[in-house]
DNA sequence: CCTTGAGTTCAAGTTCGCTTCAGGTCCGAG
DNA sequence: CTCGGACCTGAAGCGAACTTGAACTCAAGG
């Protein structure tokens, strides 16, 4: 036991994630394995961190590719270290504040639409937010950027 | 102006959504239409709601099918009161809630990973939330449900 | 040595949430 | 009455993120 390296299975176990995602990550160049003689997958141990990096991506509901993109920034030739992964980490913290920042929004326009009496459609916080689109007549439209 | 129904096209202008994915949300029976003699659709003004709670319930990352459900809840006959509206509001805010208390811990085990020197994989909240899985060997496992 | 479970590749299939296309109809301004 | 833009349907296509299947190899215990 703690051997040196994984095999997919051991890292799909550890990481919750299925060995045909793991597969597919690699084709997608978002983890690495080395090989075996007999051509089988081994992972470092710091692939898992790599893995946990995705997911928690995924959460944030950050694309695979812009999360490859990422992981790109640490440096190609050595094991990254606790800094290479603090920069990284810090700017995904901005984007998860962001996201936090928009649901806590979201929630405060749901809450003050509940009472607003807002089946008119003139008024309501989610229709027509910060009363910004007024001036385009009756009826205001939903501004949600996606 | 100030027309009882709306065509697609309006409805697609004021709530921002395509009328391809306003039909298709039709399909699904997420939203409903009326039809003119020439079979075209006409929207009663209070499917400018639905629309809306749609894509607020897409930002929190639920399903068309879920939120089919969660529609399904209003009367099917009479038009929606803001009663039935605000008990629709009030069970997605408790999944805005939910789903920004998940992001809240992210982003703090993150922040918290930031400094603890966790390229040994043993102590990291991430990989290791709660020190809970501490006793199922070294190197613990991605505990993000999904 | 043999078996068995874990691993391999590559291609194709699946689900979700739409968009696009083809071929036609409707309707309102002029 | 005619023209053009908006609308109709049904089927097909698309991109993301995987999963599944077939056919095969590897590796470790008995």
């Amino acid at each position: 036991m703690h051997e040196a390296n994984l095999t997919i299975g051991q890292l799909a176990d550890r990481s919750g994630v299925a060995p045909s995602a793991l597969r597919y990550y690699e084709r997608l160049g978002l983890i690495h394995a080395t090989r075996t003689g007999g051509n089988q997958r081994r992972y470092a141990r710091t692939e898992l961190r790599r893995v946990a990096f995705i997911r928690i991506s995924q959460q944030v509901g950050v694309s695979l590719e812009e999360i490859r993109s990422a992981l790109d920034a640490l440096p190609a030739g050595r094991t990254p270290t606790p800094d290479d992964w603090a920069a990284l980490s810090r700017a995904w913290r901005d984007r998860l504040d962001e996201r936090i920042a928009l649901l806590g929004k979201l929630r405060d326009d749901l809450d003050g639409c509940i009472g607003c009496g807002c089946l008119s459609l003139q008024r309501c916080a989610l229709y027509n937010p910060d009363d910004s689109l007024a001036a385009e007549g009756p009826g205001a439209r939903l501004v949600l950027p996606r």
